[in-house]
RNA sequence: GUGGGAGUAGCUCAAUUGGCAGAGCAUCGGAUUGUGAUUCCGAGGGUCGCGGGUUCAACCCCCGUCUCUCACC
């Protein structure tokens, strides 16, 4: 009995239910990222007014702080952070990228420079997992290791052998009840290491498969390409999860290739510097025009911030660093994020996913 | 009225012994892709209160003047 069905397909495109042991998962979906147990500046409830079936949380993050072990004596990550609904825990294997200058890298893991206290963390493939069993996540990562998108070939290939085996090891691990495991593949913008890296990933029995270490510095161009030849050859019958992606056009253009799962910092770290997404592309708060503008965010939009406030109020809360803006703003962005994937799942289901309007 | 202090970017203030006038904030613009992000980067903006003088050269020294401020009468 699979976890994941595809319901209905529009060229490469798919539209499909992933099970969780907290409910169902409706694809393609867009995850908002909770890495500190928190979708930054949103409660639990404001999140649920906006209707994700699936967010994030941060094996790494949680470990240092409050720690894992505490999360899992209190009841778990959903119960702590009041969230009923499903979670996915990324494994730390980001971290290994985003931090790199703070960690050394051996065969057997990866040893990381607190950035709270500087004490050393020690993340292998069984601790990572462990984590994530005691976090309680419905999808639980395994570790793996993400080079810069413009490291040599051999680093990539090093990368990749590196982080087969450990999702080998990942595989191995008791996961908590329920939780689903997610291999990750690597291979940069190396189409043939691509599929190398695919097949040796795509044999090891996980319920999902990952496209890791794309979005980290490449041009878009060439994500494109590597998406467009990599995503319809991930096994049609499993979730496939793009990491980290990314810009609306983005997660178009890859649900049009055959992606189901997106997860990306860009609709809640750019609401609160004051980017606010629209259809027509975005609008800079901060810009002088919207001082007097009394329309709203965006006309039509159901969000609490588009249905009760004003351009202009927007732009005095963000002027004035008041609290409100972030909530709002991020409500407002990931409204826009979650109604992409929303009407992604219409057309696909009606049998047509027109190609990216942008 | 007398004595002291201060006048430099929109604001608060720097500027060695006289040597091309700077910073922070603000304004304007740009970045942001499995969050070390309430972050980062860039740009515009000055008759150095005003008028004289000394000097190759003055925000800086000298004279006059105006304004603010503190103390005293």
């Amino acid at each position: 009995m699979s976890v994941f069905r595809v319901e209905a397909r529009a060229g490469e495109a798919r539209a499909g239910v992933l099970e969780t042991a907290h409910g169902p998962v409706e694809t393609p979906v867009f995850m908002p990222v909770g890495t500190q147990a928190t979708v930054k500046a949103l409660s639990s409830d404001d999140l649920r007014r906006l209707g994700p079936q699936i967010i994030l949380g941060n094996t790494y993050h949680l470990a240092l702080r409050p720690g894992a072990e505490r999360i899992a004596a209190l009841g778990g990550l959903h119960k702590f952070m009041g969230w009923t609904s499903a979670i996915l825990t990324d494994s730390g294997g980001f971290q290994v990228f985003s931090l790199r200058d703070r960690c050394k890298i051996d065969e057997d893991g990866v040893t990381f420079r607190s950035h709270i206290d500087g004490s050393a963390q020690r993340l292998t493939p069984e601790r990572a997992m462990q984590i994530q069993a005691l976090l309680g996540s419905d999808v639980a990562m395994a570790f793996d290791h993400c080079p810069p998108s413009d490291a040599p070939r051999a680093d990539i290939e090093d990368a990749m052998a590196r982080t087969t085996a450990w999702a080998r090891r990942s595989i191995a691990t008791t996961p908590a009840p329920g939780q689903l495991r997610f291999g990750i593949v690597q291979g940069g913008t190396h189409l043939d290491l691509r599929r190398r890296h695919l097949g040796e990933i795509g044999a090891l029995g996980f319920d999902g498969l990952a496209l890791g270490g794309l979005g980290v510095g490449e041009a878009p161009e060439i994500m494109y390409d590597v998406i467009a030849a990599v995503a319809p050859e991930l096994p049609a019958d499993r979730p496939r999860y793009l990491m980290g992606v990314g810009t609306p056009k983005d997660i178009w253009t890859a649900i049009g290739a055959g992606v189901d799962m997106f997860d990306c910092v860009m609709p809640t770290r750019n609401a609160r510097n004051g980017h606010l997404f629209v259809r027509a592309g975005r609008l800079r708060i901060a810009n002088a025009q919207y001082r007097d503008d009394p329309r709203p965010v965006e006309e039509g939009c159901p969000c609490e911030c588009c249905a009760n406030y004003s351009r202009a109020y927007l732009a005095h809360l963000f002027h004035a660093e008041e609290l409100l803006f972030y909530r709002l703003a991020s409500a407002h962005n990931l409204q826009h994020y979650l109604d992409l994937a929303r009407r992604a799942r219409a057309c696909i289901r009606a049998g047509a996913f027109p190609t990216a309007p942008w």
